[in-house]
DNA sequence: CGCGATCATTCAAAAAGTTTGAATGATGAT
DNA sequence: ATCATCATTCAAACTTTTTGAATGATCGCG
């Protein structure tokens, strides 16, 4: 003898529903065109199932128990649930990826990465429904990038560092340059000095760095000088909002203090030599590339969406 | 002929796994008792009713497609969530509510009312499984408690104002007292005043009132002197933080102000007379009560967790 | 390359589940 | 008190699922 078979199906619910909507199961009967000795057969399968009395037999009309109520309300939810795995199902069997996740340099312009989304999702098929695919969006700092899209944790990294050569089973493409400049705050001591400044004076002033995000480093961070005093951060706004407050020095994106230095907010200072990234896109080349993918894909081939990720001005 | 039948039942999922996890139709129909014919059967009428392809035909071995393994994936989650509803109509059937509103007046402790959700969660069946019953709580102003319950938005009201007779079809039984005292920042204009103040002075400087959070009243204070200025905040703590910094003057609860007048971060003046306001628990006594409302009332029984409901004392 | 074991699928027959229709007792409206 | 409508029970009929046999395909091994 197989092992019984769940009661809970879809069906049941609807015929929950449908007796406490019409009041009766002798009204529910005629709305679903069968006879009454039907639905009583039904219900009293499931109860028994359950072990749980679902109408009240006491009274002729169809009145719900409390654990029928309460049935009748998760239940709702769980056809809706359900339905919505049949569609999603049916989706992805027309190829979309279920998910698709994306590791993002944190320096890339997160108002750009939500325009994307929200174009992505903006997207309407002929059963006007936006794509089935869940983006997982996830920002990651220096390495962090690659690390995310090596471990298989991300299926596209956006803004990997150019220079990196660690690209075996990845496709990249270009996506462009972010100027940086070293910036420090009005009443910074660093902000007195003469151009372009000495790196001995640098040193001898804390620096703001962020920590990377790679999951197997300890942390730690770039173009420090040997010997300096480090600030910690975790985010870009708080390496920026640090430095703000005259907590520290360091360089930052051009494009994201911009605003800060034109209200004289923050001072740049030109260093020995100026400093230029280059980043890219890159994404696994081995698995089946779904229709989410080749989208994103598309939308990155663009020079004015890469350079809004470069620089925050909006597409 | 009725409606077709939902072909994503419980059962059907199960089947899915059971080949996904047997590796063949052959292994999972051993497996369930079952002939390999009877899989076949039921894979393909799931298959035709969804309109999409679940296993790889053209493999010997039961191959997921794409779409097999995205239904795989979130019919799992389906599956607990379907097991989830039955063991909570269950529950339901045994006596506890499916859901408990509680409104709970500003000046309760909040953390003597998350140590109470906090035990209420913590009960354990002969099952080991917690209480089924939603609690939700919500935070009134002034009437908004009385109001709540009396619109059947709650079931459970805690700090109702005593003196208020609106009590039709209700149950009450007493809380206690808070006493109120008047306090401002140490350099507020009337921290220099002598005792008791002069009404007249009082009228004189901005007072801060909570906005009263019952739903059809226009935002008005209590407390109020005629023609006083008046700055209007949403919560208790923001009533605390507006007075701390000297934005004006006004009562607060002696008890949840007390640490800041030790540190002399506000200071307290006598009034013309002082304020002492009587407070009560109310519940609605027509639906039957269950097992969740039951519990809180018994705890709310004792006058030590009233006293910790009051004065913030742990109980 | 040939052979044997195992696989999935098809199909008729059998078994199990659901529905029908008749009968019965109960309830509510008049 | 009477009548219409209700839910339930149960045997018979209908529908769905499972079985067992047959068939063609695939994979591993010698």
């Amino acid at each position: 003898m197989t092992e019984r078979e769940h009661p809970l199906t879809p069906d049941a619910i609807r015929l929950i529903a449908t007796i406490a909507e019409a009041g009766s199961f002798a009204a529910a009967a005629r709305a679903l065109g069968k006879v009454p000795s039907a639905l009583s057969y039904s219900v009293r399968q499931l109860e028994e199932a359950l072990d749980v009395l679902l109408f009240d037999r006491a009274s002729r009309s169809a009145v719900l128990t409390p654990a029928g109520r309460e049935l009748l309300n998760e239940g709702s939810r769980l056809l809706l649930e359900i339905d919505a795995v049949a569609s999603r199902v049916k989706r992805v069997a027309s190829g979309w990826e279920g998910q698709l996740a994306i590791a993002a340099n944190a320096l890339m312009c997160p108002h750009t990465l939500l325009d994307l989304v929200d174009a992505f999702y903006a997207q309407r098929d002929t059963a006007r429904l936006p794509p089935p695919t869940r983006i997982r969006l996830r920002q990651e700092v220096l390495s962090g990038t690659w690390e995310a899209l090596l471990s298989g944790a991300a299926d596209l990294a956006i803004g990997v560092d150019a220079d990196d050569t660690r690209n075996t089973g990845l496709q990249v493409m270009p996506l462009g340059d972010i100027r940086f400049v070293f910036a420090v705050a009005p009443h910074h001591p660093l902000a007195r000095l003469p151009e372009p400044l000495d790196p001995a004076m640098i040193r001898m002033h804390r620096a703001v760095a962020i920590a990377d995000s790679a999951l197997r480093l300890s942390p730690v961070t770039r173009n420090l000088l040997p010997g300096q005093d480090v600030l910690t951060v975790p985010t870009l706004d708080m390496k920026i909002a640090a430095q703000l407050r005259g907590l520290g020095c360091g360089f930052l994106p051009e494009a994201r203090v911009r605003p800060h230095v034109e209200r004289g907010e923050l001072v740049v200072k030109r260093t020995a030599e100026d400093k230029v990234a280059q980043f890219a896109i890159a994404w696994r080349s081995g698995a089946q590339r779904g229709r989410a993918l080749d989208w994103w894909l598309q939308q990155l081939d663009s020079p004015r969406t890469r350079a809004a990720l470069l620089e925050g001005v909006a597409p």
